[in-house]
DNA sequence: CATTTCGTTGGACAGACCGTACATCCAATT
DNA sequence: AATTGGATGTACGGTCTGTCCAACGAAATG
């Protein structure tokens, strides 16, 4: 703590700057071909930043992960899922909401499915990922509250945000290779039937 | 190559023993809580073996981790799914086929979750995995060949492959929490709608 | 019995990577 | 002019992978 705070605006811009700098090529290793050299090292030389700039910005590797997802929300739109919540029709809901996630997922697909593959190593960044799960799931619950009647399938409440939560997860996306219209007509069947 | 064969008995069933004792270690270390621990010194130590006895057995990390993926594959019984090819229904085809895997996978899910997770880090481990995957699209292609009422969505052939195989994935399966049933119904709505 | 072979062992080593410590420089701030 | 905070460079300890090699011992062969 300073006795004197040195509030500074340029300093301040500046040390975003790097940070974003730093983050963008993370990003961009992670996006590449080939097994993923995310190495510290690598990262900070293709940034034209030193190693220790890396660890004051991030703390750790971990740290860095994370700031990472955050940075592709930003990047993928994620906000774009708000407009679910005020769409008068339940069916409009459910398709603004899971193309609202698969447009996200699309943006950095690479990039998403190793760093989900990274969580399975890292407990920090795992929880980050499962947090994001969660409230998706909050979100298709919400829905399911606005819209009652949106679920004619007389099945269990939890079993169908189960199977909502499956059909929007990133793996899905994944395997259906970004067809969001597919995955809209099977939420739909799956809530019908 | 010896000039004089010595094909020994004892010493290969002594040798696939310490193998299998190997895997056996590594697929318990995988499957303990925590971030998984995998280091070929640790495994070799809880086996009671060298360091050296790992490499010779498996050559490298990815190679223990692809044998591990074929000892999995046995200790599930994956060779279940063999029923669904000799059932009469097609209904029962896809439940019988459905359910072998997730029988498979809850054999051991968490290992799988993390071999999985590794895959994005590991070339060979990702080819094997996706050689794997592929097999199960292979199945559901089957299916379809011998019941052709099955599919009354008249949506593309190649779009309905896709969503059986995100239903039969095993993200899906993790997200359903096992749930087979689920899966199931949700394939037929898929089918029929 | 003598010899060959093979799985196994133990130690040593290079290389990659993470994380930390510290002395230093420079520009922005006071 | 003095202070502060971000960035730099270097160095070090620790962990883990993968390779090399000398050696041991039990099984197999003649």
């Amino acid at each position: 703590m300073s006795p004197r705070g040195y509030h500074s605006e340029k300093r301040q811009t500046a040390a975003d700057e790097t940070r974003r700098r730093i983050l963008e090529t993370a990003r961009r290793v992670l996006a590449g071909r080939g097994v993923p050299q995310l190495t510290i090292d690598s990262v900070a030389a293709q940034a034209d930043v030193s190693r220790q700039t890396v660890y004051n910005a991030f703390g750790s590797k971990s740290g860095l992960l994370e700031a990472l997802c955050d940075h592709l929300a930003e990047r993928g739109r994620i906000d774009r899922i708000a407009a679910a919540f005020t769409a008068p029709d339940g069916t409009d809901a459910i398709t603004l909401f899971l193309t609202a996630f698969y447009k996200f997922w699309a943006t950095d697909r690479t990039v998403t499915r190793r760093l989900r593959g990274l969580a399975t190593l890292d407990k920090d960044l795992d929880a980050v990922i499962k947090a994001r799960n969660a409230r998706q799931r909050q979100g298709f619950a919400a829905l399911l509250d606005r819209f009652p009647d949106l679920d004619t399938s007389g099945r269990d409440r939890e079993q169908t945000l189960d199977l909502l939560c499956a059909l929007g997860s990133f793996e899905t996306f994944d395997t259906l290779d970004g067809q969001a219209a597919l995955a809209v007509t099977a939420a739909l069947a799956v809530l019908r039937q």
